[in-house]
DNA sequence: ATTTCTATTGAAAAGAGTTTTCAATAATAA
DNA sequence: TTATTATTGAAAACTCTTTTCAATAGAAAT
């Protein structure tokens, strides 16, 4: 069983919440896709296997996954909510292509310096910061 | 006359639009408030001083302003458009409260060399970027 | 000035995505 | 097995954004 289930059993267990078959079936969609997932790309997902399954219940169980840190709600600007895998990734900024919309993965440890010089600039206690870099990508650009 | 209303002028005949009160009125009172507004709040603020102009009419107008380039589109992840002063502003990034809202803008030329280090890794054209950092203020800080 | 043409306006409706409601059902403890 | 109550799914309600459409008002031509 992967490390994600034993993490979503305890949170269920520490809430005094229930297990059901559904919420297992959507975290195992959802962790067999490792994309950035709205609730209604998922909900279709779900439904191939689990025709069953209803959006609404798609929709409480992220909101639950997001709470127990298995996810993230992420915001790519669109006025989509979607779901970033969190469980065994570090984290990492975007590179965002405006043509197609692909987006790719990046680490920067220098951003984390910069957050800290802001930080003491201003007395801030910081948490965390997004950085989306916006462009066009290599196959974009090969298609003019 | 402010800079930005000849740039609107501007803007407003090369496209063949038309001059009217309203557009003037709305540009006018989002100039005033140098904040970042949503389209409700911007609508109220001008209801104020204007009663018979309508939502709609904002709504369009400040997607011609974003259009002309005197104001650009920000989205703090809430889900609301909200619209930043463009014209005379530089490019900044945000600090942002986690408990009140509130933020701070910032620049950070270092994320500039990040951006260009990521394009080269990644062969992208990189066009612009944004950079939010989330914490808990001086302020919030202090009530504790 | 007046007429003509058509962009603009504001109210209302439609969209799009998110969140809540509620009766029926299913999970857990007794 | 029974009792309790969390969960489910469909539908409705919300919230914010965008479009529609008839009436109005700019701007150009007369």
């Amino acid at each position: 069983m992967r490390k994600e289930f034993q993490i979503f059993d305890e949170f269920i267990k520490s809430k005094g919440l229930r297990h059901t078959h559904q919420r297992n079936k959507i975290l195992d969609v959802f962790l067999s896709s490792e994309k950035h997932v709205s609730v209604d790309d998922l909900y279709k997902l779900v439904k191939k296997e689990y025709p069953d399954i209803g959006y609404t219940t798609v929709y409480r169980t992220m909101k639950l996954l997001s709470e127990s840190g298995l996810c993230e709600e992420i915001d790519f600007g669109d006025s989509i909510e979607r779901f970033e895998h969190k469980y065994g990734h570090e984290h990492h900024d975007h590179l965002i292509c405006i043509k197609c919309g692909r987006f790719i993965e990046v680490s920067s440890p220098e951003v984390e310096k910069i957050q800290e010089v802001m930080a003491k600039k201003h007395s801030f206690v910081t948490t965390k910061h997004k950085l989306d870099i916006f462009g066009i990508c290599k196959g974009c650009l090969k298609k003019r």
